[in-house]
DNA sequence: AATGAATGAGCATTCATTCAT
DNA sequence: GATGAATGAATGCTCATTCAT
């Protein structure tokens, strides 16, 4: 057989079609219904079976791991593009920013649920994708800060966490008036990240090292809720 | 004594123990966990069975709703407290926004799941104790901008919005890191509200008839998933 | 105290009222509802709660045993006094058994279902009401057949049972089209039970000692479903 | 490949075997039983998990119809059978009555409970069973009037309803006794139907359509329990 | 390899019965 | 003695996951 060893033991065709199917249909329904929604309606969704879907991907944390590379995969070419497109960082950010969130990408669910949040750690290859755009970001961020045009005393933690925020208030497609408010509040967060002088900001900037040790002590994880995490929770992960 | 009509025909003291305890229970696992808790262990945490909340609450939208109200009383209380306390609008208004959500009260759970949502759907009371919050809201934002200390380009719906976003945050009591980074959000945010001049903002201000109309359409329903409504969603509501 | 020794100890008044009307309400829910309506809308009913039901009657087969004593009790008054009253004896059966229809005492249940046939299985008062009864519809049955009026071949155990079978068409009253329907079965089953020659028999006549035997071995029991009892069904009866 | 159009998509083998089991368990145990028997208790008959039941019939009301389907379809080779075989019309119709009730099929549980009831209604398919089982039975029932076999005040309603009475004394198979005064029951009302000349019934011929005129009131649905339906019982229907 | 059937554990809810007030 | 609250077992139904075809 053509498989030269590689972990991914190349697909047929058709296989490779179901898979890709399958990830849009789970994108779909995991933004529209939720990390929840049924194995089932997302098999019925992508046109196959549930075997075959689980088949594919051995159990629900894998789609969302699958889903979730995928978006990253989007927000890699993304963020590289507009940082080689755009001169001003500021303007370049603020693209990033709202580009992101049009992607509809639910970025990228982490900040959704525990359940989601769970399913997407130790995965490495997400780690790398995401270190890329943070990289971007992290790039544009200190440009726009050394040109004068993004407040100072904040860190690209303050910054992913501002989007990670106004992301819950990416609307479906096609409404009208929460699409404006998605539209205002983006702008008044970008305000506050532009504010200078803004008042003074509590506590010291927050790092990309500081978001990920938030996401290690679970202190992220609960954003699909309310809040997150204590101990005995892991039990209800299945 | 002091029932002045008496549909609830009055509990007995150790039942309306109870249902403090069941409501005191729920409020902080629909925090922690979420809204779909199994009701056994809201029952346990309770320290009650089953039937005993059963009882007091024929079913989980009945028992989202009595927190609920619970809630926006809370919420009314300190905003009318508040109001009478602080002269200065701009930091009356930032004071409420704080509270509010140092009280953690999940502001108050509509804005998180589609569940929490329709279950507090026509509920006339609740209506009536948000309505009176956001009369106090809207005056000190009134105020504040007249005194020129909020921007002048937006209106209470807007501010409750953001309000509603930055609830995302609230960390559980105890994690300092993820505490400073609510801060400094909170903060953030708070700056974009204040932003003197602001990027002019996309679209017009948003009313609270606005968020009323969001919220009818099922426009706000669904931030607790990604995003909302599709019309054969309803099915799955039970 | 006033206690005489004697087994019931000599109700209060007010207690007295409260059975009387739990006994009431009892036998209009088993009728309209079924002998498993729920024991608080028993109550709710009778206007007791549901402590004051148990109190009175410590499980649902003692109300249910109360409720056909009660019965009984109805139905002995009645055929003693057709019996009296009505020269003709195959009028006075037919006005007996029409009139014990009319009484709507589901007659007496035990046909009803599993649950109300256990319930009231050994109970020596309801056994000597009962007996008493269908003494007086074994007299009548008697004097009709040697006047020639009911046919031969059947003995009181086949009219007994004809009798159950049309109890079960007794309506509600105020549907005329039910009770229409009602008086024509009734009509049609008494022609039953007048035709001479009628076709031959299978079997043999009959006797009240058969039906006896039919109920304890449970072939009454099942006629509130289809059928009746096998061994391991006792499990269900709780 | 016999599969004309396909709305269900033709069941696998051994998924069409088990289905096949469940209705014949459910069968049995509505029977026996009732048709309140637990999903869990048919499944296990059934040999199967309660899983499977509920793939197949998507509730209880799913399953009863679906009985009942098959219970009618029986019913119908029945009666075309005994027209084309037998031509005396009083005979033909006496023996399709009595075959009808030792086929077991609680004909067919409409007359049993207000469940079953409910279930059933709205069942086009059943319906035209229904009425092709009538039309025989209408058929013989003319003919008999016609050679003056059968009493001539009575219509189809009147037959049929004189039948589910009996057949609520249809015993299990092999208890004697049970047995044979279910037979002599039969054969007393099957004389009611012959009776010429009977007693002058009151009201007027039950057509089949004042039968679907009562099932329709509700005034059928209430012979399992004791009597029918008042308004609010609809509640109770879940 | 794809399919869809089968399984069973999980959770919501009801209701008989017991018990504190 | 009356009341209505508390309990928990029973049952309907859903859905993740496994497995036969």
């Amino acid at each position: 057989m053509g498989d030269k060893g590689g972990t991914p033991p190349a697909l047929r065709a058709d296989a490779r079609r179901n898979r890709a199917q399958i990830i849009d249909a789970a994108r779909a329904l995991f933004l529209r219904v939720g990390v929840d929604v049924p194995m089932e309606e997302i098999a019925k969704a992508a046109g196959v079976g549930v075997g075959t879907l689980y088949r594919r991907f051995p159990d629900r944390a894998e789609l969302i791991k699958a889903v979730s590379l995928d978006n990253f995969a989007r927000l890699v070419e993304l963020a590289e593009r507009v940082e080689g497109a755009e001169p001003d960082p500021a303007q370049a950010l603020t693209t990033l920013l709202r580009s992101a969130l049009e992607l509809r990408l639910g970025i990228t669910m982490t900040a959704l649920s525990d359940r989601a949040y769970r399913a997407i750690q130790s995965s490495p290859e997400i780690d790398e994708l995401r270190d890329r755009v943070m990289a971007v970001a992290q790039r544009l961020l200190g440009r726009a800060q050394a040109a004068g045009t993004i407040r100072a005393d904040i860190e690209i933690g303050d910054t992913m966490l501002a989007l990670v925020l106004v992301s819950r208030l990416v609307p479906p497609a096609g409404d009208d008036l929460a699409e404006m408010v998605f539209q205002r509040l983006f702008a008044l967060v970008v305000d506050g990240l532009r504010a200078i002088p803004g008042t003074p900001m509590p506590g010291r900037p927050v790092t990309y090292e500081d978001i990920n040790e938030l996401r290690r002590s679970g202190g992220l994880g609960g954003f699909g809720k309310f809040a997150p995490a204590d101990p005995d929770e892991s039990q209800r992960a299945r």
